[in-house]
RNA sequence: GGUCGCGUAGCUCAGCUGGAUAGAGCAUCUGCCUUCUAAGCAGACGGUCACAGGUUCGAAUCCUGUCGCGAUCACCA
């Protein structure tokens, strides 16, 4: 039983002792730093069922426990607040059990029931940049906490590689390139093929002009553009399966899904399934007859199939063309279906999309519930913000976005410089320092993105937001080296388990350190890496504070110096933990 | 216009199901490297929690309204 389930049932046998009143709750909260104890008893709640005076309460059902519950130590009240100190010895058990533990904090038992994960999700016409980088660490990180708090994962995403936009670039490829391939031009090939997109998009402006010049009005002439009639007549080829177009296609896709894979690499993140767009975007059809036939649809006179949400307080919504072609949400129905067809354990979904499609997923899990699904309450949008530049809003067609693999490069290189400064990294080979400068210059991205609620945006200044200083990556990062270092001057047994009376800041942490497991878990239900981010950080802190006041090593006993060993190397694990389900590494020197 | 989200220090952000004097970092200023890594520590300065009502012992937090910013309301994906 926890501590706090203890103390809450002392606390109801007080009450109903000495006031003859039942409690059903019992309010706690840590004790704040200015007052005598570690756990507070919130007393006002308890006025509802209890009269009397605050203090007078509080004070009783503090002597009840000091008298009843061996690991209270000793209690104070303050106004309605009844704060309860609890004994040393409780915490040293506590941590005599854990210190051991590699993996303290995870719960790896119960994992029968899986979760998917989708994530990044890209269009194949153009490389990935700075929101996809939000979208993959989320989703990653999310991925990686469900894991933690006990569920099987599954992580994939779906890749839109049909449509009007991978035909431009294969147009623009065919028509003003000269075969070029990713070999021939040491181009990525996301990049490549992203290069004629951008081909595309200029030959199409020069011809909208040429259009409006000759008389056209802007809207016909955006219409018109004969290099946009002919990107339309492609994708129609290739939906009738015309085999040099198709040909076409698979070629330059691979070329974008190599390029990919190469950032996904850089960034740390992986899949365990990829789903398409051109394999998925048929299913669903027969669902909606299914669904006609039940009546949760139902037909207009064009033909077309809708979804009358309005007594959810919601609109129509268009489930199939009035040509029986499929729309976004007939395929994302298809697609919800088959991966759970595909993965029967599956009993839940995480989407991570843009808020711009919250409105989207709450129909599509809406549907996914009329249909009779009992997965569908299960689903989750995992919606994040916007990033924004400070010069506004990212376009890629004004050239104004941040690719990722630049991004990555370019931290790295400011991790560079600033080690350089700083010349802590003798003996280390050319191959670690560059394997470090990735670490730490990816920390602080990843960091940065991840400590923000997901669901705000995020302004994303390049040069001045990125920071190695304060709430970042590269300091928790560096509070780890520090501890590895400690524990390898460390020439002495610290493996057993010693009895010392603990300060302030020890038992400080030791409160924290125990804190992880609830953290983790309360991130896995909020779906929020920034609980975990922002905990470490509070854990880090903390440690900095005792780490510069106290001697670790120069501890007057022998008993002391293992303790505070054996303290830092806890809190090294917890940071290690924590970082891995954000997808950030931890280096032993920085 | 309807719907959804956001608004906390000059800037970037925390603040759990309502609780004690609203917390960090950056920036500015003051101290601290002969002692386990100064990417650090200790401190100062900085707030009408957008605004107005309401609910109650108690509101940054919950409710209503107003203002500001954003998203979304396609037989696009």
């Amino acid at each position: 039983m926890s501590l706090q389930d203890l103390l809450s049932q002392h606390v109801k046998a007080a009450v109903a002792n000495s006031f003859s009143a039942e409690l059903d709750t019992v309010e706690f909260q840590a004790t704040r730093k200015e007052f005598a104890g570690d756990i507070t008893v919130v007393v006002f709640p308890m006025l509802r069922v209890v009269k009397g005076n605050p203090v007078v309460i509080g004070e009783t059902i503090g002597q009840y426990l000091l008298d009843n519950v061996e690991d209270v130590k000793a209690f104070n009240v303050v106004k309605g607040f009844l704060n309860i100190e609890i004994s040393d010895v409780y915490y040293l058990k506590f941590f005599n059990t854990i210190k051991d533990d590699v993996a303290y904090g995870y719960d790896l038992g119960g994992k029968d029931e899986a979760t998917m994960v989708e994530y990044s999700s890209p269009n194949t016409n153009k490389p990935l940049h700075l929101g996809h980088i939000r979208n993959v660490l989320l989703g990653y990180s999310v991925a990686e906490i469900l894991k933690a708090s006990g569920r099987k994962v599954y992580k994939t995403q779906i890749i839109n590689d049909r449509g009007i936009h991978i035909c431009k670039s294969m147009l623009a490829w065919k028509r003003y390139g000269n075969g070029e391939t990713p070999e021939s031009t040491g181009l990525k090939g996301d990049k490549l093929v992203g290069n004629y997109y951008v081909k595309f998009d200029k030959e199409y402006k020069a011809e909208i002009e040429t259009l409006i010049a000759e008389g056209q009005t802007e809207e016909d002439a955006k219409k018109n553009a004969p290099i946009l009639l002919e990107a339309q007549e492609m994708l129609r080829k290739w939906e009738s399966g015309d085999e040099q177009i198709v040909a076409l296609w698979k070629k330059m896709n691979q070329w974008v899904y190599d390029g990919f894979e190469v950032t996904y690499k850089a960034i740390g993140v992986d899949f365990d399934s990829y789903y398409y767009e051109s394999n998925t975007y048929l299913l669903g059809k027969e669902f909606i007859a299914e669904g006609l036939k039940s009546g949760v649809f139902y037909k207009k006179e064009d033909g077309s199939v809708w979804c009358d949400l309005t007594d959810e307080g919601l609109d129509e919504k268009i489930v199939l063309r009035a040509d029986g072609t499929a729309v976004y949400m007939t395929q994302d129905i298809g697609t919800a279906i088959q991966r759970v067809k595909d993965h029967p354990d599956i009993n839940g979904m995480v989407y991570t999309v843009g808020n711009e499609q919250d409105y989207h997923f709450k129909v599509l899990f809406l549907i996914l519930k009329k249909l009779g699904f009992d997965w569908a309450k299960n689903l989750h949008h995992l919606s994040y913000g916007m990033v924004d530049l400070p010069s506004g809003k990212m376009k890629s067609r004004e050239g104004t976005v941040v690719d990722a693999d630049d991004l990555v490069d370019e931290m790295a290189k400011t991790a560079e410089e600033i080690s350089k400064e700083l010349g802590k990294l003798d003996g280390y080979s050319e191959e670690e320092k560059k394997e470090l400068y990735r670490t730490i210059g990816l920390g602080a991205l990843k960091y940065y993105i991840l400590k923000v609620d997901p669901k705000k945006r995020i302004l994303f200044d390049p040069k001045e937001s990125i920071d190695f200083q304060g709430n970042t990556g590269p300091f928790i990062q560096y509070t780890y080296a520090r501890i590895q270092s400690i524990l390898r001057k460390a020439d002495f047994d610290y493996t057993k388990g010693v009895e010392v009376s603990m300060h302030e800041k020890e038992k400080e942490l030791l409160k924290q350190i125990k804190l992880f497991p609830e953290v983790l878990q309360q991130s896995a239900k909020e779906y929020s890496p920034a609980l975990v981010a922002n905990y470490t950080y509070d854990l880090v802190k903390l440690y900095n504070s005792f780490f510069q006041n106290v001697s670790i090593l120069g501890a007057e006993t022998q008993d002391e110096k293992i303790f505070r060993v054996q303290l830092s190397q806890t809190v090294g694990n917890t940071i290690k933990n924590a970082f891995a389900v954000l997808g950030i590494g931890v280096p032993e020197r920085m």
